[in-house]
DNA sequence: TAGATTGTTAATCGATTAACAATC
DNA sequence: TAGATTGTTAATCGATTAACAATC
């Protein structure tokens, strides 16, 4: 696995910057300081100026702070934004078709290019702009998108056969709402995201 | 704000911890190894140890390893899941539909009491066995369910009125899915969970 | 017994926070 | 100038990993 120069961390945070300083944008401010962003971000003054230091982002001035154009641009430019991110999706149930109906409001650099299921009354139709196959197409209709990301919404005892097939097929990250850790290798890249976990923290932490 | 014990993060793998003592209980096997757990969670049989230290199980033994069911229990005891959770979720969109859904298929420990949306066309009635309800009846509602745990799955522009509506009402834990931090006061904990990241995190991490 | 595993302490690693000279 | 802010280094904090005596 090669060596990340960002830690995932940093990278949660700078999505998160790259958002709150569009809206800053849009409010006509065209420049801001860390304690601003920092307010905004819930975090402090000190881990904004080290976050962009970690970008190597060293525009700002002690008059103006940091120029929200530019900032944005930088972080776009860490994040290899550059050109539209391609998604195929497995499980067309409750949770998929939110999804999907999430992304067809053009989450911009992200499109659904198709979405599988095994059930065949799901498939051969479009959900909320997307296409929708069979999975004895995936391997076919992986090729024709050239798709290198993958969201499993399947359920847990079916999660790991869809990640082996999508990994097979070229898939390179993976985004699993299955509520399982997956086995993946090394140069496969996979985050979990678990609501009922979730809900049982906020639950603990909240008692 | 008082002092946890046990850190967020052993919280978390403490709650699949019990999903997979579940699995392996089902499958007839009454005890397991430190390593065994570690490999479906995982994660290294050290951790596994040291999260069981945390907690204060020191049931294991050398030729037998852990208990499977005293193990659960234990872990349920500690996240204080002796009571049904009640649950309120505010935007009756795509993803609060699915996740009505999800949880209509009685998720042990957790209910949702009702749904809110301000949209009249989708309240008075019922979705997946939950009672939608408009959002001027929350406060009403809240009362008579007596529910603790919130869950906001509106857009992220009515997200922090949401919230602090839900405080206004006793609610103490917070599940936001909105795509920004909120700002709570210190007696209630907040996670969030924000799809649209993870992708652009699995995006870079994966590229 | 010999060998594997536990429970716990010590060492390491990484992330956050504090501090402060340089700058405008 | 005086005062606030940046960029970076040092200090602190917390979490993970290694090590190992005790145990069965």
């Amino acid at each position: 696995m090669e060596k990340r120069v960002i830690p995932v961390k940093t990278v949660e945070r700078l999505v998160l910057y790259k958002r709150l300083l569009r809206d800053i944008l849009a409010k006509g401010e065209s420049s801001l300081y860390s304690h601003q962003l920092a307010k905004m971000a819930n975090n402090t003054p000190a881990q904004v100026r080290r976050d962009l230091m970690m970008i190597g982002y060293a525009g700002g001035t002690p008059r103006k702070g940091y120029q929200t154009q530019e900032l944005i641009d930088r972080i776009i430019q860490i994040l290899d934004e550059s050109k539209e991110q391609k998604i195929v999706l497995v499980g067309i149930g409750n949770l998929g078709r939110a999804i999907l109906s999430y992304f067809s409001f053009q989450q911009p650099g992200f499109t659904i290019a198709a979405a599988f299921d095994s059930d065949e009354s799901k498939t051969n139709r479009v959900i909320a702009g997307c296409r929708c196959y069979h999975l004895r197409e995936f391997a076919e209709k992986i090729k024709e998108t050239d798709a290198k990301l993958g969201v499993i919404t399947v359920p847990a005892q079916h999660a790991q056969q869809v990640a082996d097939m999508m990994i097979e097929c070229g898939i390179k990250g993976i985004l699993n709402f299955a509520p399982i850790p997956l086995k993946v290798p090394d140069n496969v890249f996979i985050d979990r995201i678990d609501i009922t976990m979730a809900l049982e923290k906020v639950a603990y932490l909240a008692g």
